[in-house]
Order: C-alpha cells, then structure tokens, then sequence
DNA sequence: TTGTAGGCGTTATCAG
DNA sequence: CTGATAACGCCTACAA
C-alpha cells in the first residue's frame, strides 16, 4: 500500500485490483484523510475552478447569472471563485490579475459592463484570454481569442419598441443605466425602430440614476423640462419600476396614458403593480450554454467563438393589448 | 539572484536589499512571471480562500449578503469561493465536503438554512468547525465551536406584530416561507406579541410557496377556506409582496382594510405599490461584522462566539400611521 | 497490479 | 543580505 497506490485510487485508476482499493479507501476514511489541495494542484496544474468576474452580483439579474454559472460549474465539478469587481476599470484588472495568479482554469465575465469604449482598456482581457479561456456573457470582444455568448437585445427592443408604436405611442424615449455595452445594444434597436417609422430619435434617449425613487423623480424631472413622451422603454425591470412610480405619481393611466417595457423578466416586473411588460433574455439557457461551452474548451475541442440567440417578449399590463388571447407568464426566477 | 531571493521579494520580506529587489522585480515584469498559486499554497499551507455557502444566491436578500461579504474579504485580500447548496442537506454535506478539500482558511454559511431541527444532522457543520473556523449568519448551532452573527428578528416581529395590533389589527396572520432557524425565531416573536395581547395563536401562522401571485393566490384560498384575517406578518419582502397583490385582486384598501409588513428592506419593498412597511436587518452591519470577526479569529484572536444585534423597523405605505412625523425611508439596496 | 523515485514551484531553515 | 537545500504532498513514468 504505497504512496503511489493511494494517488491511484484518488484518481480513479483502473490499473488498481478491486481488493486494495477498498484496503486504501478503508484506511482513508478511518483515518479522516483528505488529500492536500494545493499539492494536488501542482501536480495536476489544475484545481477545477473557474473564476466569475461580475460587477455587481447583488444586481438582481446578475446574481441570477451567478447562480447559475455556479450550479452548472458544480454539475461538472468545478468550484467557482466569485469576484465582484464593481465598475472601475482598475478594480477589473485588479480582480483578474488575481484570478490569473491563482491559477483558475478559466474565466467568465458576466454582464455587459467589461466591455469598454476605448479598445485598449480591453488589453487587458486579450491578454487573460492567451492564458486561459475567457467567456463573455452579453458582451462581444473586437478582435477575441475570447468565447461569447450574447443575447440578441437589439432586435428585442427594437421588436418592443415597433409595437408600443404600433399600439399607439408616438413619444416614446429610451432609458438606460450607463451605456455599456448592453446599453448601447439596446439603444441601437431603438433607434432602428425610430428610423423605421420616421420617428426622430434626438433627445429620445436618456441616461438614469439608480433606484426605483431616483428614477422616478428623474421622469417627473424630465416632464417638468417640457420633453413629451408617452412610453418608456428601459433597459431593465428596475427602472421600469420606477418609470412605473412615475405615472402613479402623476395620476397617468397605465397603460392607457404611458406605456412601460422592462428588461430581463425578472421579480421585480411582476412585483410592481401593474405588472410590467418586459422581455424575457433567458438567462437560464445562456448560463448553460456558457458553460457548456467552457467545458468544451477545456476539452480541447473547437467551438464557435460568438452565439447568439434571442429574448422572448413578455406582454403584462403595462402596454396596450391588440388581442386578448395571451396566456400570464411566469417570471423567469 | 537565487530562487531564494525571488521568494523573499515575493513575500516581502525585509531581508533584501532595496538594489536586489528591483532587479528581481524588474526581471519578473519582463518575462511576465507569475508565481505558481498552487506551490505557493503548499509552502504556505493557504491560498487565502474563504468557502461561502449559501442556498440560492439569486435569492435578493442573499444575495446582497454574498456581495458585501465579498468585497469586505476581498479587501483582507481573502478570495471566495462561492456555492449554491439548494435546499437539500446532502447537497449541503457536498458542498462543504468539497470546500473543506480545497483547503480553504474559513467558512461562511450565509443564511438561517443551515441549522437542521434534528441536531445529529448538524454533524457535519460541528466536524467542519474542528477543522477550519466556521461563521454562521443568522443562524446558531447549539454546542457550537462555530461563531455566528445574528440579527434579533425575533424581536423586530415581535415589534411590529405589536404595532400592528397597536394600530387597530384584531386579526393578524405570520406568513413564512419555511420553517428554518429564522422563520422559527420569527414566529416566536410573533407568538411573543400575541400572547402578550391575549390573542390565540393557533391557526394564525402558515407556510407560504415561493412566488409573489403564488402567494396572493395562498391568501385567496386561505380567505376562501373561511379564515378571518386584516394583517399579514411576512417573513420576507417577496411574500409580502405577495400579500399586497392578494389585497390588490381583492380589492381591499391598504392599510385601511389590511396591514402588511414583509422583511429585509429589499428592493422588493420599494418596488411594490403601495411601498411595504418592512425591517431593516442591517446586511451591510452582518456582513462587516462577521469578516472583521473572521479576520480576528484567523490572526489567532479571541474573538466572542456569539454577536447579536437589532433591526430597524421601516415605516411605509402598508401600515397606518399613528403620527405622522417621519421621514421616507431608502431601502438598503 | 504494485512499489520506487524524480519532479512540480514555492517556502523556510540554515550556513555563509 | 544572499545562496544552497530540505521540506511541502501528490502525480507519474519506469521498474519490478
């Protein structure tokens, strides 16, 4: 029962008879042995861990990606190191240069805001993406060697955007928290809806301070500067909320008088009264095949290095109805 | 320029001259060296990770805990190694299985989900805490070896059960979700206020599904079965979020026809229309608390096993008034 | 199928 | 202050 033995039966080798298996793993849980991490790391140059990069795992989108990820990781054993970088540039470097030193087997970023505007601030994720493989959730690298899966949010908003106007709104501005890159997404289906019917988009689109009551008192703002509009769309369920509280404040009739869309299909769009109409970018299906995905790289096997697919539009009580054949929805928690 | 001397320039040690560690330094920038964490761990014995487990990170009040403890390790430049248990005790022993095999410096167990009725089930936590020092938010394990911080909900329902009667209630109702550490410490409150307004206890508390139309249909049913209530206790801002869509649907006026109260201070509670009238349970004091108290344990400190500390009850929209002095309140999100 | 021995990249303990 | 050198605990040829 050698040293080399036991590491056998830890690694499952086959070249080891039934009987001292048993021997060894008798032994081992008799005397409470666990096996050294970090030696085993170094031998094996891997401890199965991924690091997940985030700004703000409270977001209550984003801790629902980090759920996700994590339960999916575990699924195929790997253990996850969770970073909440916040949205300084410095702190993401920060937080992956600690990744990288710890070795992680791989990274992913979820969220849109690890994009920046000035390519060479994205140095420093090409230069992570030579050492380990580097995932993107919503957000698409210039030149890559890094993986990413994107939800196509243009043609979602475009599509919400189409109908408020359809259903009647000829007012319509944009709301948004930053211009990530999710925002900028959004906003160009936007824009292309406006193009599409000769509608302007100068001073069409605006950008929000956090918080349901900020956003609000940002609507009411914006009303009392003379801006017209009859319909909001905002680039998440929280600010919808708050445009939301806006119209209840100001006595509007939803969706009678002002039209609301949210993003993401999260709890708060069927927390607010009335519910909000939102689209649904199934989180659950980019997380799995996010990872997925990762586990292939690992592998060593080829995968395309961009997907893409699409948000499902969810109808609830803040747009006007053409039909009434529409089944509730679920939200996606 | 020996191996030795890297080391030192590594570990900062003050044993080299300022000449020597420049050199060092100025070779390792050039050919991008990064030190191996895995040996590195093995000469240390730590890789300076602490273990979180939570249930469900995408849970909105645990998930603003996972948040805040990380940054707070993060600036000890400890790393967190995040797993989503679920609900499920083995899955638990799992998780903690495979932490506790990587070696990492710490526990945290966030959340009351961790405390079984059946103490032998808690077994393995009291293994754990042998091995590695073990934090317990909102949640006390008996014997203990295990350190915990906790909020005293029970009092905070039991304050605002008392408010309520105080307010007029005759016929309140508890409403949680399970019957955890937490959901029982809050009943007891809410027995506690009962009992001291000689009102009965039986049949006023239920267990609720998840989901906010899950719950307003729960309430539909239970006023349907013949149960006679005008205030609903939640133990959590979704429920009562829930609760409010119940008196929405049925067109009660809040709070004149029916109090609610939920807990947290989450977004969920500003979300809603009208706001909830909830309890502040001061994450951002738990979180800090317990890394400042995990830091000193880890230095060798003796540190109390047992922290406990008060809410804050957050007046809004979903509770009368008596006077009308206060201010508005932001909610801790 | 099993045991032996070298190597993984650091840290830490000694001498110099 | 600096340089050898023995741990650290495991993995993996290679030998038996």
């Amino acid at each position: 029962m050698s040293i080399a033995t036991v590491s056998r039966v830890l690694n499952g080798s086959d070249k080891v008879s039934e009987a001292t298996r048993k021997k060894v793993l008798d032994v081992m849980e008799q005397n409470g042995y666990t096996p050294n991490a970090f030696a085993r790391g170094l031998g094996l140059n891997t401890m199965r861990t991924v690091g997940i990069l985030c700004a703000d795992s409270s977001d209550i989108y984003l801790a629902r990606v980090i759920y996700l990820l994590e339960r999916e990781l575990w699924k195929n054993s790997y253990a996850s190191m969770l970073c909440c970088t916040g949205y300084q540039l410095e702190e993401k470097e920060n937080y992956l240069q600690l990744l990288l030193s710890r070795n992680v087997d791989a990274l992913i970023l979820a969220g849109s805001q690890f994009i920046e505007d000035n390519d060479e601030d994205n140095a420093y994720l090409y230069e992570a993406a030579k050492k380990v493989p580097v995932f993107l959730l919503n957000g698409v690298l210039a030149g890559s060697g890094a993986y990413s899966v994107v939800c196509d949010d243009a043609l979602a908003v475009k599509e919400m955007t189409d109908e408020l106007i359809g259903l009647g709104s000829s007012h319509p501005i944009f709301l948004c928290r930053s211009l990530s890159y999710s925002g900028k997404t959004k906003l160009s289906g936007f824009c292309r809806s406006l193009a599409g019917h000769s509608l302007p988009k100068e001073g069409r689109f605006f950008l929000c301070p956090a918080g349901i009551p900020e956003t609000a008192g940002f609507l009411r703002d914006l009303e009392a500067q003379g801006v017209t509009f009859d319909a909001c769309l905002a680039t998440d369920d929280e600010l919808a909320a708050g445009a939301v509280k806006y119209a209840l404040s100001k006595g509007k009739r939803i969706p009678e008088d002002f039209q609301v869309t949210g993003y993401n299909n999260s709890l708060l769009s069927v927390c607010s009264t009335p519910e909000i109409t939102t689209a649904d970018n199934r989180v659950e299906f980019l997380c799995t095949t996010a990872v997925s995905l990762l586990m292939q790289v690992l592998e060593g096997r080829d995968v395309p290095e961009r997907t893409m697919y699409s948000a499902n539009l969810i109808r609830r009580a803040t747009t006007r109805r053409r039909d009434e054949g529409d089944l509730p929805v679920e939200p996606s928690k």
